[in-house]
DNA sequence: AACTGAATCAACCGCAGGGCC
DNA sequence: AGGCCCTGCGGTTGATTCAGT
């Protein structure tokens, strides 16, 4: 059983291109084109020994016209990280929405920097030889990730920011100023996972949530919309095209807080181990808000209700 | 200058999903 | 309906480069 081989593996070459075999795909494509089947595209090129998937990547990253290679600019960095945050790691449509770039370019760029840069630039713990390992910073990482992945991913519908022709492509009114996130570097003892009952700094966090459940309303609660949707009314975040409609169709429905808190609805985050949700979101969760389990529960579901998102079961896949 | 550990990034791998037969 | 094949994606690896001592 089992799939077959995309191409014979004996008489295929891997590793690092050549210049002469990037010129003999370059020229290919560009006279040719790809014909619709990177599989067989390999045969066609006279001396290539090479796998369609791997051609196909080194043409995707490397050798089609327009890429952007280089440093990032504040503005890219600003685009990467509040889409990580709204999208978790969908690294093609973050690419998508910068021209020039590839996903993984920007994966890279975010397992290297940015991700270090927004959880704030701490001394490295026990590392292996390649500085990876089983190392605290590396453990925090992946649950504040999980956490958020879970919190801004799992629980929402994002096909329901924007039109539906433009099914998950980016949401505007959902972009951070990375000075947001940089706001309160996180500090944490650097010998030991810090407990989270220890990790000051889901205060960065619950400052994000509270930045982004700012969206929300109390039903009980007669301000303004303008007071509790400022960036609405303010026209401060409108730089990205559609912005205005969009925040004006929140503006719209707000909702409210109440369906939050009901247990079967849409909006609720359960905490009961039997409904569904992935140990490891409600983990990151839970660390990312020092178990506080009001705070978590309302928080999650709040983001979701307020990003269109189902509470519904997940088995924590994809 | 040599060594070592960390950082970077190109490339690989396995899987999921969609199209086609 | 089900199996096969291809594409595209995201995670991971490993070679290379960089920086510190």
């Amino acid at each position: 059983m089992g799939r077959a081989p995309c191409c014979d593996k004996a008489n295929v070459k891997k590793g690092p291109w050549s210049p002469e075999e990037d010129a003999k795909l370059k020229s290919y494509i560009l006279k040719h084109g790809t014909g619709g089947n990177w599989i067989a595209l390999p045969q066609k090129i006279e001396g290539l020994r090479r796998c369609g998937k791997s051609c196909r990547l080194r043409w995707l990253n490397y050798l089609r016209p327009n890429i952007k290679h280089g440093d990032f600019s504040e503005e890219e960095d600003n685009l990467i990280c509040s889409m990580y945050i709204s999208i978790g790691s969908r690294w093609s449509i973050i690419a998508a929405q910068l021209p020039g770039r590839t996903d993984n370019d920007i994966k890279n760029y975010w397992n290297t920097k940015l991700k270090k840069k927004l959880l704030g630039d701490q001394k490295k713990g026990r590392v292996d030889k390649r500085g990876r390992g089983n190392n605290p910073n590396r453990e925090m990482e992946k649950r504040v990730v999980g956490g958020f992945n879970y919190l801004m991913t799992d629980n929402m519908d994002i096909g329901n920011c924007g039109s539906s022709s433009q099914r998950m492509s980016y949401c505007p009114a959902m972009a951070l100023p990375m000075s947001t996130l940089l706001q309160q570097p996180m500090q944490y003892n650097n010998h030991e996972l810090p407990h989270p009952s220890n990790f000051d700094d889901h205060t960065l966090i619950r400052k994000l949530l509270i930045k982004l459940g700012g969206r929300f309303y109390d039903e009980n609660d007669h301000h303004a919309v303008s007071d509790r949707f400022p960036d609405i009314t303010d026209g401060s975040s409108s730089r990205n095209p559609g912005h205005e409609q969009l925040v004006n169709d929140r503006a719209a429905s707000p909702i409210p807080m109440s369906h939050l808190l009901q247990s079967d609805s849409h909006f609720t985050l359960g905490l009961n181990a039997n409904n569904g949700y992935s140990k490891e979101g409600l983990e990151g969760l839970e660390f990312l808000l020092g178990y506080d389990e009001t705070i978590v529960r309302d928080s999650a579901g709040l983001l979701a209700g307020v990003y269109g998102g189902r509470g519904g079961p997940s088995d924590g896949t994809r």
